[in-house]
DNA sequence: CAAACGTGGCT
DNA sequence: TAGCCAAGTTT
């Protein structure tokens, strides 16, 4: 199809996204922070946060300056932690090695924290008007429908057959607007017409050339991802309450929630009682609710135990230190907790007392 | 290179 | 409801 950039670039304009909060922009910062809050997060749920970043963190050095503790916070409910760490090293780099000023070039950019191969391009296209391809969620639904591309798009022969494929339906010379629209296009043909339930091909530009529409194959287009069985993991968590504080932890800084604040864990019962115990505790454990929380690989039941302490007359334990934090739970906002911790945490605000 | 890594929206 | 998956990157 050799007018594929021409035409989608032309749907852009009339029926594309304008006004979303990150458009309208050439800052790198502002491109940057929604790029990376985006990656495998959808648009509704962003922009909130984005908003928030932005009022709090204007420009990237006031980024880079800020505590770890306080991107995490405000990170928090956003999931996929790693992009917060790698967002605050990625500032840092941006501020002590390139003078604070983004690099133009996808190879460079690539090479910060936090920025691949996709995201590299996508920054690159906005802001600084690049010719370099995307080949995000959207992209690899649009591209498997209309050039009919079998297997699944995460398996790495077919994803590297979509980059090849992407690269060379890129426009050959056109102005940094139309460099900007072309991305901006493709994004938004797989956002609001080619989506993975219903998509709208009636309104779509490439219909009468694409091959799931065609074949009426818009169902088995892109191959779905294989089955795999998640498997259960249970955990039990400690509310040690004072009052209106809780006690909450510091998670090791990789694995899951990785750096974040959340409540005290042991494999079993009978561990968590002990803990409780070491903490300063002498009162009674008594048992909360139990939950499960579902990732992406697998399912956690949450058994929550609660536990009195008065730090009026408790231990050393119950001074704070790196790792641990008494919290009132009207606070929680200034700590970066895992969403179902946080909600069981506020459940409590409101029953207790 | 397959697996790890969150959460909420949608069907 | 239970399953699928979204503006992917890192290890």
């Amino acid at each position: 199809m050799p007018d594929f950039s021409a035409r989608l670039i032309a749907w852009q304009r009339q029926h594309g996204r304008h006004d979303l909060p990150w458009q309208n922009t050439r800052d790198p910062y502002r491109i940057w922070l929604s790029e990376i809050m985006l990656q495998q997060t959808q648009v509704s749920t962003v922009i909130p946060y984005y908003a928030k970043f932005l009022a709090r963190f204007p420009d990237v050095a006031a980024l880079a300056a800020a505590p770890s503790d306080d991107v995490m916070a405000l990170w928090a409910g956003l999931g996929y932690y790693t992009r917060a760490r790698n967002l605050h090293r990625c500032a840092q780099v941006v501020v002590e090695r390139h003078g604070g000023a983004f690099p133009a070039s996808v190879d460079e950019l690539a090479e910060l924290p936090g920025i691949g191969r996709s995201t590299a391009a996508a920054i690159a296209s906005f802001a600084f008007g690049a010719r370099a391809t995307i080949l995000d969620g959207n992209v690899k639904r649009v591209l498997a429908r209309v050039f009919g591309v079998e297997g699944f798009p995460g398996e790495k022969k077919v994803e590297n057959a979509m980059w090849t494929l992407a690269e060379s339906l890129l426009p050959s010379n056109a102005s940094n607007a139309e460099v900007s629209g072309y991305t901006q296009g493709l994004m938004d043909l797989g956002a609001t017409l080619c989506v993975r339930g219903k998509p709208d091909c009636a309104r779509c530009p490439f219909a009468p050339d694409c091959v799931a529409n065609v074949t009426g194959r818009q169902r088995e287009l892109p191959t779905a991802r294989p089955k795999k069985a998640v498997p259960t993991r249970r955990t039990w968590m400690l509310v040690l309450r004072d009052g209106n504080a809780v006690m909450l932890e510091r998670r090791p800084p990789s694995g899951i929630w990785g750096g974040l604040w959340s409540l005290p864990e042991a494999a079993d019962e009978a561990s968590l009682a002990e803990r409780a115990r070491a903490f300063g505790s002498d009162g009674e454990v008594s048992a909360l609710a139990p939950f499960s929380h579902v990732f992406t690989h697998f399912k956690l039941d949450i058994e929550p135990r609660l536990a009195a302490f008065d730090r009026g007359v408790g231990a050393l334990a119950a001074l704070n230190d790196a790792d641990t934090a008494w919290v009132a739970l009207d606070d929680l906002d200034s700590f970066g907790v895992p969403a179902p911790v946080r909600k069981l945490l506020t459940s409590l605000h409101g029953s207790l007392i």
